[in-house]
DNA sequence: GCATATTTGTCCGTATGTATA
DNA sequence: CTATACATACGGACAAATATG
């Protein structure tokens, strides 16, 4: 029975990939979700115990999770007190922006030398997001709004440079929470999005960086204004 | 005896100020140290029981530097086997240099708008890099460059954006412990670095941005070439 | 201001699973 | 196959800090 012995090899190999994800990053992972869903809001604290036991996952697990989160700036470490979800403000807004504009405005100049895969991805978003609109579904607006600046990010193909996008619009995102209404925002820059595209088709690069440009100012402007007031 | 007591509980708080934020940083600290010096070399394992004893801190502590390292990508976490240094390979540098070629590259463009303190650190980096290489010290030549490609992050005034480059370059560092002899290769690109400055000064953003890239094609390949033969 | 309850910080022992000799 | 070494995850114990009445 070799090829069984193989077929169940492989199998084992497989399930220790899968398992290879340790307990406190599955946890993290679902933390990250309920956070960057806003169904827990900037500001208030996570229990530890309380936490612990929905999750079913001793303390010292939820503590690794904590520590992962907390690096990624979506929670708060305030010592002898607890975790707590961050809050960005207008600064972090600010230091966020100039970080974006190095990085996707740096990526999209890589349009012309980039894979046909790289660029599928930035037509797929800005179609998923043309979809969503038509069916008046904002949600489906927002994330394709994100994959379109992580597919530009990815013109670029660099996979380290694909994290730091995600790690910045997972923070953008957050910052969205603070204020109200997160969603419905971001239809008004779909035009933008299909404008950027329409450059890069053309291969007029130079156009597509001054759309972006344009798309940075309004966003921060609109994020800043909107934390400035809390 | 009230005020010696008072004495005392300051000295603890003072004592857990300092172990708090940093027991786990600064053994990360010291690891860090370590590895970028080549100390450990990449492919080897850290013992997690022997260093726990040698440092003297508990497990948790030490696995939680581990931690902050493997994010780093200088560790690298095999599941149940344990905790190596990281050992780069030429496809990473690809990767590396995509990243790096956007991030100064694009950070390089915010020399006009960029602040007098910004620039300055630019300069300076470029003194030590001469002073280091007038006296034949070859690790400051080292240390000067990986201060200029720093400081050239630096320009875009983002916080994320440097943290991010300190990444990339710590890793740069790593591979080059990969290949031998890291030092006295940063010599033959301090006149590349008198260079761009010498443009920046000008305001030559667009040639700046050539001799950058530049830059980066000849350290890729330099590396790459160095790493195949591995 | 004080005493109490709750929560977190730290460390330790143990059971289980995995890889290596 | 056994033995060992190690890592993972859990739960408990106790100290320290904070919050509450």
């Amino acid at each position: 029975m070799t090829s069984g012995d193989d077929w169940l090899q492989a199998l084992a190999r497989e399930r220790g990939d899968i398992d290879r994800s340790s307990t406190a990053e599955r946890v993290a992972d679902k933390l990250r979700a309920t956070v960057l869903d806003g169904v827990v809001k900037p500001g208030s604290q996570l229990n530890e115990k309380a936490l612990g036991e929905v999750l079913r996952v001793s303390r010292n697990t939820l503590r690794e999770a904590f520590r992962l989160l907390t690096h990624e700036r979506l929670l708060v470490h305030e010592y002898s007190r607890g975790v707590f979800v961050r809050k960005p403000d207008w600064r972090d807004i600010v230091d966020l922006y100039a970080a974006r504009r190095v990085v996707e405005g740096g990526a999209v100049r890589c349009w012309p030398a980039a894979g046909e895969k790289a660029r599928a991805a930035v037509r797929e978003a800005v179609a998923l997001g043309r979809a969503g609109a038509a069916q008046g579904d904002w949600l489906v607006v927002g994330t394709a709004n994100v994959k379109f600046h992580q597919a530009l990010t990815g013109l670029a193909g660099s996979s380290r440079l694909d994290e730091e996008a995600r790690r910045l619009l997972a923070e953008v995102r957050l910052a969205f929470h603070v204020m109200g209404d997160p969603e419905r925002f971001h239809k008004d820059y779909l035009p933008l999005n299909v404008e950027i595209l329409g450059h890069l088709e053309r291969d007029a690069v130079r156009d597509a960086e001054e759309s972006l440009a344009d798309y940075f100012d309004r966003a921060e402007k609109h994020l800043v204004a909107g934390l400035r007031e809390q």
